[in-house]
DNA sequence: CATCAATTGCAACACTGTTGCAAAACAAAC
DNA sequence: GTTTGTTTTGCAACAGTGTTGCAATTGATG
């Protein structure tokens, strides 16, 4: 654990962010999940510990920074899931900004499925595409097991 | 637009919904635009003349006749559009239940594009895949042009 | 007209997210 | 170690969204 808090501390001071106890923390919540988590997942698991806003703060900060990124689901639910470690299917080398989302309706985990590519996809005349956002839906490896 | 009302009664009436005032002008805003109204939207268009929870009922209440869909866009502000007239790119009868959603980054407007295809996407081993759901984001039709 | 069900408005509440400000923690210099 | 100035945190307050319960109104039907 010592080991494990010590490459957090490292990955904060590689971002120029000075490692503070809550900032550790998250980051480690993160690097222990392999899914998305919404401010209120990760308020519960530190409770009583930190501030609401505190948090929010934070996870803005981290986003900023490029730790994690923020996902709407289609409940209207804003997660964050973080690049490197369980975040993604793929290590933090092969991350790719725009990748795929997969909500599991069994058990409401989100992961990112960076291993498969994003299609392409042709608008109709007139529009024109910046960026193509793609989710799914379904039963996740865990829960169809 | 004494016809479009009764065009609009009669959509209404073929759902088994009853039509009262607040019904008909909710339809009709719809009918109205090609895009997807937020909650806010309809209940500024209509100021002061309904409540805010019976817009909310009315909504939730249209979603379950199918009269128009729910989508949550990547800001998380939920926004429904109708299926049929201005609400789809294509009319009533070609209106597909999945479909694209495009939003616009100059006017921030959501538009249902019916006319294109899903395209088909692998996921991973042991994930099962039950929806895919996808939105773009760019400049629309009228603002580009 | 009387009755019963559906609809609406109102009050209240929970949850999410934001802002301003004061207190606390921290780093750097002396 | 103490002082100084910056960063971070917690608290209070607020705005927006969405929900629920209940009472009053409306509307359909006999």
């Amino acid at each position: 654990m010592a080991e494990e808090f010590n490459e957090i501390i490292a990955v904060l001071k590689a971002q120029h962010i000075r490692p503070t106890k809550i900032r550790e923390e998250i980051l480690n919540l993160f690097f222990d999940v392999n899914h998305a988590l919404s401010h209120s997942d990760i308020f519960l698991k530190l409770k009583n510990k930190f501030d609401r806003v505190t948090i929010y703060r934070t996870l803005e900060m981290f986003g900023n920074k490029g730790l994690i990124h923020k996902i709407v689901d289609n409940s209207g639910v804003t997660k964050y899931a973080s690049h490197g470690h369980g975040g993604c299917d793929v290590n933090f080398k092969h991350h790719k900004t725009n990748h795929i989302h997969f909500k599991c309706k069994q058990c409401g985990n989100i992961y990112c499925l960076c291993s498969i590519e994003v299609p392409k996809v042709d608008v109709p005349a007139g529009y024109e595409m910046q960026v193509l956002n793609l989710s799914a839906e379904g039963i996740c490896k865990i829960c169809s097991s």
